[in-house]
DNA sequence: TGACAAGTGTTGGCAGTGTCAACATGACTC
DNA sequence: GAGTCATGTTGACACTGCCAACACTTGTCA
């Protein structure tokens, strides 16, 4: 029995679900996001392979309960980019820090990153969806900060209405780089891009019609 | 039996590979890349289920196929866009025509653009490939056109070394674009973006480091 | 023309998956 | 202490990708 699985003494486990999340977040980068398994998942944790189904609808549920976890460690790392106290890089600029924390939570786990953003989240009720909610919001009140010149630490709150298609085309351009990045599809016989400097360096769109 | 199957009459089908791929891309955007099934194609094409395996060697080169195919429309899509004859909106530069082209095809064939830039193509062996390459050499040949002022067809082999950092940026601005679109993850509940004015205005990174 | 080889399609089978219905166990409540 | 409910188990079904062995057709070359 390997040291990563585990073997319930009592009948009931306790803490199943927790530990599905859990175990589910180390295959996903472990194996990928195809070869993830609930009943593989369910075997590891000494539990038969339909026990996750007391804590989750089906499989899509679980990899919703995955992808909000994701999203509140994405949420948790882009907060503490901009946190007061933290020591900057000459010459950053909040929206730049953001944009770097960004990509080095995606190139740490990318295929969790891959999974918060499959065409599965809009799928997911809405219980599953609060944290990458406030993820956006976050990167929203960043930028807004940054384009009405407000310093210190952005609130999307008292900011007024956000310029919603500037923050759209700046999260575009970050993911876009991220998956680019992590899936690989630049091509590996050019010079590889400066991810890291393009990840701080959030473009300005074009104002106008 | 459907009319979109077909019935052998002759041990030998004659055009299986061809027919497998026609079907598959249909296949893909209306069942879900995720539901798509070799055996339930080949079912529908009217050959037994491991007839595929005389073609592809496994269903990861199947999905290469289709990924080709796919990079071949697109390559179609964005040269039309930039056509010498082609008649254009009022102020619209070659790079934003080419936005706008590369927004409609991911429009269109939403699970097939996903595949296309899926992990699975960093794997593929060469062959299954080229378009994939041509398509973004087409992309970065016109943004250098634009870059260093040249008007009409832009020619990458004649402009010089391209500027490859603002090429990954644009690409992964229309890239992020595009995804967050079609996989439906900006919010419902706010003013949708006008993605396809987005499209059309690629925004310009900032030089230096 | 006829033997042979290569290409293509078929059959049966294996291991693995998600999911369901029926049942078992244990913890919590009155 | 009885009953209820949450949680875990067993067995089964339909489905998948893929493999080995076999069958049919076509083309090649003496």
């Amino acid at each position: 029995m390997s040291e990563t699985e585990t073997r319930k003494d009592t009948y009931h486990h306790g803490h199943l679900r927790e530990e599905l999340i859990r175990r589910g977040l180390d295959a996903l980068e472990q194996e990928g996001a195809e070869a993830l398994s609930l009943r593989a998942l369910s075997g590891s944790a000494g539990v038969s392979k339909t026990a996750p189904y007391r804590h989750f609808k089906d499989k899509e549920e679980f990899l919703g309960a995955l992808a909000d976890e994701g999203y509140r460690l994405l949420h948790e790392a882009l907060a503490a980019s901009i946190a007061p106290g933290r020591k900057r890089r000459r010459a950053e600029t909040p929206v730049g820090a953001m944009g770097r924390a960004y990509m080095a939570f995606a190139v740490s786990r990318p295929a969790l990153y891959r999974l918060m953003n499959s065409p599965l989240m809009c799928r997911l009720p809405q219980e599953y969806t609060g944290w990458a909610r406030k993820s956006l919001m976050l990167l929203a009140g960043t930028l807004e900060a940054a384009r009405t010149g407000a310093e210190g630490s952005p609130d999307v709150r008292q900011a007024g209405p956000p310029d919603l298609d500037a923050t759209a085309a700046a999260w575009a351009y970050i993911h876009g780089l991220v998956l680019i990045r992590i899936d690989g599809l630049y091509p590996t016989d050019l010079p590889e891009p400066d991810w890291d400097r393009l990840a701080g360096v959030v473009p300005e769109l074009p104002t106008g019609s």
